[in-house]
DNA sequence: TTATACTCCTACTTATAAGGTAGGAGTATA
DNA sequence: TATACTCCTACCTTATAAGTAGGAGTATAA
């Protein structure tokens, strides 16, 4: 329950050797190979990481990535929205759908509840956070 | 992020209705058509919950199902535990599996922090509290 | 004593999304 | 001008979720 895909690991796990490696640009074939990822799944992951500016790339023969700004100020929620999608462990709780069964359930505010509470853990924690051993 | 599959989903929400039914037997049918279920697949996910004691049963003419117990002592841990699976956000917060990339990972205590953070709200949480409006 | 209305069990099918590939265009470096 | 990267889109493949089918077993009540 409540599993991350590989969308959300294999990203994280790449933000993790950023922070590790900060003082330079990583290629996404180094990761790639030192994480054991699938080099061209990668690519699609990070591309959305770049998109929402959580790192920065340069182009060519001796580019790669590296973090937008300190491990310190990203938040883990930030990063799961992207690579995941919204928080919502239910349909009623997210944005988007409504539930078809919305006039004859009661469990709305018991489960916004608990989305509240967990959105709070995520936005609480940092990358920094979270790769501490 | 984080969402119920139907399994869950139908659960609670059959759970829901057992609940507001609290002095009858009520069927599966009665359910299905109240809450636009499918019968079939309902009544596997009821056998999980009958197999896991949190329902009681009567065959035939007549029967249905029950709460085995009254709602406030029913935690909603327990229940998506068995209709979702151990909760478990990471391959390495689970007891199962063995992350792959173990070795280069500095995640895993930051991660048992946040399941652990998880587990104590749902765990906390009753049906009855999650079902009042 | 038999029709009925249920639970209970297993196997099968279908739909959807996750996970992964392919191929190549564009760009900076040496 | 070869090389080593990022970046982009479309495609394929596979796993799992979601739903269906068919019927055996059981208690009730006409």
């Amino acid at each position: 329950m409540f599993g991350l895909s590989t969308k959300g690991d294999y990203g994280l796990s790449f933000l993790e050797y950023l922070t590790v490696n900060q003082n330079r640009l990583v290629s996404l074939s180094e990761v790639a190979e030192a994480k054991h990822l699938s080099l061209k799944y990668l690519e699609r992951l990070v591309g959305k990481l770049k998109t929402a500016k959580l790192i920065t790339s340069k182009e060519g023969s001796g580019g790669g990535y590296c973090l937008a700004k300190p491990a310190k100020q990203i938040r883990l929620l930030r990063v799961l929205e992207i690579l995941e999608g919204e928080l919502a462990p239910t349909i009623c709780t997210g944005d988007y759908k409504t539930c078809p069964r919305q006039k004859n359930c009661a469990m709305k505010k018991g489960w916004w509840g608990v989305r509240n509470k967990i959105y709070r853990i995520l936005s609480q924690l940092t990358l920094a956070d979270l790769f501490k051993k």
